[in-house]
DNA sequence: TTCTCTTGTGTACAAGTGTTCACTAATGTG
DNA sequence: CACATTAGTGAACACTTGTACACAAGAGAA
């Protein structure tokens, strides 16, 4: 055994997911991604993948749980920043267009597995989205924002709002990172999207109407 | 030569463009798709496929080219069937639900290719997404709906309809293409979605105006 | 100490990969 | 008809892939 690393425990586990993050961010999708290029990538012999991990979809599924803490790191920022309902909206989009930058790999592989190989990494995205909208919706309740709204209509606001801004990280992570006048183009024209769907929200009758009353 | 297929002029480079689309459709990413792989569906040997395409990406090019067809007839449709301004919306929610499910591989490669490997192939959806969006908001013009927006405000209300359509396909795509009531209910929250935004823009006034006004 | 558990290592192998090449049957053009 | 082009074939290449196995270094418990 020529030289063995000393290692932290878990060292090489979080080597391993950082090895395929990295990959991602680089362009590469997750789904093509092999056990052996990540363990090249990370710098550590191929049969050290199966002690962390079963297979790819294994490590997809681990990271969805890290893009869970990420996502709820942002959250929390936005909830002590965003304090004047004025700005409730700009402030908010930027938050998540400076988290979106900070963590590009993270958000790009969540952007991948929405339409991923993997169902059960779909499915746990998913499943971090909702969590997310339903927040978004208790956040607004407790601003006292859309008040007349009732219960399941501001669950159906929060859940678009969510949606619109997901796909925004489409259009993020297309543009390379240090492009400020795009990513700036990106962030004002999701902003204005939110504010169509609040000003949709702020008219909008619970019983059946026609929505395309104009 | 043991036996030399007869074929017609272009069969072969259907068949390995359905080849690729029937492995998408069984739940394989298109970015993980390998050459060999789509020959061997096509069953077709490995090396006519250079005889049509340069490398995957290739494949994946001219799959949206077509995708731009696929879209086209939808858009025809809906045109045709949807007169009363009144049920715009449900109708051709149904209508897009309808062509979704008739060409689920074809749309799932849409919803994969946004956030896919290949940079062309992405920017090609992502145009035909425009285009599909400017197409909305002539129809807009033409049934004289929302004329008290500016054509830019008019755009972006086209642009977040497409993109909201374009999210429900991850909903519509990840469930079995035959559970009726699973994608009954997709449609009626895509429907929903859609209606809310049209309020917004019923209300919308162009001037920077809040959003949050609630 | 010795025993056990976890984790990293090296080797090995069968199977699959992209791509090139020379060959040939069919098709279209003059 | 002859001729050039297109399109399908089979063999071969040098790699890469996932996974199994046996072994060893380190840590903790007895």
């Amino acid at each position: 055994m020529a030289e063995r690393q000393r290692r932290r425990p878990g060292e090489t586990r979080e080597k391993l997911m950082n090895a395929a993050l990295t990959l991602v961010g680089k362009g590469r999708h997750f789904a093509s991604l092999g056990i052996r290029e990540v363990t090249r990538q990370a710098e550590v012999v191929p049969t050290s993948f199966y002690r962390h991990f079963r297979n790819m979809d294994d490590l997809g599924l681990q990271l969805v749980d890290e893009l869970g803490l990420v996502l709820r790191r942002m959250m929390r920022e936005a909830r002590a920043n965003v304090l004047q309902a004025d700005k409730l909206i700009e402030e908010s989009v930027g938050i998540f267009v400076a988290h979106a930058r900070a963590n590009r790999s993270f958000f790009l592989f969540m952007a991948q597995g929405l339409a991923g190989e993997s169902k059960a990494v779909q499915e746990g995205i998913r499943s971090e989205m909702r969590f997310f909208a339903s927040e978004l919706a208790n956040d607004l309740r407790r601003l006292r924002l859309l008040t007349h709204l009732s219960d399941s209509d501001l669950d159906m606001t929060s859940e678009l709002v969510v949606r619109t801004v997901a796909f925004s990280l489409t259009d993020l992570l297309g543009v390379s990172g240090d492009d400020d006048d795009q990513i700036g183009e990106i962030q004002r024209r999701t902003t204005r999207y939110l504010q169509m769907i609040f000003v949709g929200a702020g008219h909008w009758q619970s019983d059946g109407q026609r929505g395309a009353g104009v």
